[in-house]
DNA sequence: GTGAAAGCGCTAACAA
DNA sequence: TTGTTAGCGCTTTCAC
């Protein structure tokens, strides 16, 4: 049957009354296409792969970074006709297998969002033959996309931002070591105090991962240094901020009076923390969607050229950076015998 | 080739040194089975298909609501070796389109959750032969299964542990009317405040949508009755009640202390709201993962017969609930002269 | 146990 | 313009 050129719509190409009767019979008929049988003979199914590197079972996709990365993706897929289908990897273990998986023909190409141990992955994907992009900082092999936001450039900015305010016992509470970015946000926290002069206090630069509850412990401990604590904390994650806030809260800390606290992302949900969150936004939502168009493009190409795309965050004021406590009396001092609120 | 024997592995079936040579030359050609030929001779790709009904793109799957259920689905999708693709709706228009696209065979069969206007979906989807299975109320057709909370139970007790409480003004956020689990959840407030012979006050039940901003503009208007403002919310979700404390706090409520607030859901972020909310749990995590067990015994028995499950939901008692203002005065006065606090 | 042959529903290259 | 043919990579009879 010429009946394929349904599919290929070539204008031109068809009989108009046959077309007409092509059409009439397969109403009838209750004809529906089999985008698998198309998949097979087009080697293309239009789908792509969606893999998402989570810490445990529990939280998924649940945590509001994926959330908003995920809603990019998926509003592009929809606009350029392909379905999107996710995975989770738990851990590093058996990542060959699930490639594998990955890999059999029901996706076109993957897109990895926060892969750990990015390293690895790229060299067991390169026999693979699929095309692939990286949300996360630089592959260096060239058949590798990825798309960022430049993390040291926004972590330094941030803490600039508390510099700004006079801060200079600035903690630094990272994020999981495993992921590229909690190394870059890292540098760019460095950086920024290097380069205001002040000495890096590796009593203040506390591990962990990106989790409030990993948040809430390490603000414990580091409000009950006393005199020793920080007067400011960058969080490498709005979800640690999060629980850093929390922990202030509990320990009877006022925010931003006592202790300032800034965060990554702009997550949605940063704005109805309590206080506001101040936080980098990174541009969640654009980091997907054009993550499926290099995708894409990839995949049109024959995946052999890797594309490169870093994005600027941006700094979002909201209530929780002020001056640190000392300071903030002394403002008060010059401005003037005010009431102590 | 025997070569098929490996995906059906019969063992006993092959002579143990043919398959010794079968494996050597599958590592040589680096051979990878194809999940998409595999699909088109068994008519099963072992894919699911999950359709989110979402308001707006901007805010996809980034509802939490959205993402535990999603957290589950995927959990037991990988576990039972299924692989889940995505897709949003957007609006009730072009449903039928979009229709065709989920059955074109990529996947062998569909959740759908908290569908809107379900009823339309039921009937177009009886010809299209394809199993599915509703996480919302109550389908009536026997081929379509169904998954929820019970929550006209669920909401009736929110409403009477706030009256436990001694409240009596009690104001109810709404959800979105176009699904169902608003007017369920409506129906247990009126059942709850019916039974305590609290007489229905219309001008305290509000319309709106499942969002923060939603339960914000209400809870302001609200709490600008100044006297005849209500004692207590009951917000038909978590978001909801997230906007609402957000208001009552700019408005200087304290909570619990003048305004008692209940959601509905505890979603992730629950308890980190603060104060920490006081909530109904839904097994949100567990309704996914059980959704895609019905839904895979659907498909192996030619999704000819519909399933039925409610599951309970459980009152999570955090800190935004406490007696009204005027009981707290009483309560104190009878305790002795304290200092008032 | 193993191999040959037909077919899943489509596309593509060619002939008519 | 239209119909014919072969084939995408697998599964599944059914002989051998």
């Amino acid at each position: 049957m010429t009946v394929s050129y349904v599919l290929n719509d070539r204008s031109g190409k068809v009989g108009v009354e046959t077309r007409e009767r092509v059409n009439r019979v397969m109403k009838e008929m209750h004809y529906r296409p089999s985008a698998v049988a198309r998949g097979l003979s087009r080697q293309r199914l239009n789908a792509i792969g969606v893999i998402f590197h989570v810490r445990a079972s529990t939280k998924l996709v649940a945590t509001p970074y994926f959330g908003d990365i995920l809603g990019g993706i998926l509003e592009m897929s929809m606009t350029r006709e392909q379905s999107a289908t996710l995975f989770t990897e738990m851990g590093d273990t058996e990542t060959q297998r699930r490639l594998n998986i990955y890999c059999d023909g029901r996706c076109d190409g993957l897109i990895f969002v926060a892969p750990r141990d990015r390293a690895n992955l790229v060299t067991s994907l390169r026999n693979l033959q699929v095309p692939h992009v990286f949300v996360s900082d630089n592959g260096d092999d060239p058949q590798t996309s990825y798309i960022d936001v430049d993390n040291v450039a926004a972590a330094k900015q941030a803490v600039d931002y508390l510099i700004g305010f006079g801060h200079t016992r600035i903690a630094h509470l990272c994020g999981d070591e495993a992921h590229s970015s909690a190394h870059r946000r890292r540098e760019g926290y460095i950086e920024a105090l290097h380069q205001a002069g002040i000495p890096i206090d590796d009593s203040l630069v506390l591990g962990g991962i990106y989790s409030s509850q990993s948040g809430h412990e390490r603000t414990s401990t580091l409000l009950a240094r006393g005199a020793q604590a920080p007067t400011a904390i960058f969080c490498s994650s709005d979800e640690i901020a999060i629980g850093a806030l929390d922990a202030a809260h509990k320990l009877g800390f006022s925010i931003p009076g006592d202790i300032s606290i800034i965060g990554f992302d702009d997550t949605s949900g940063a704005d109805s923390a309590y206080p506001p969150l101040t936080t980098m936004r990174q541009p969640l939502h654009q980091i997907g969607s054009e993550a499926v168009e290099i995708l894409l493009d990839m995949i049109d190409d024959g995946g052999l050229i890797g594309r490169k795309r870093i994005l600027q965050a941006e700094l979002i004021e909201r209530s929780t950076v002020g001056p640190p406590p000392s300071a903030a009396v002394m403002a008060r001092r010059e401005s003037g015998p005010e009431v102590d609120n």
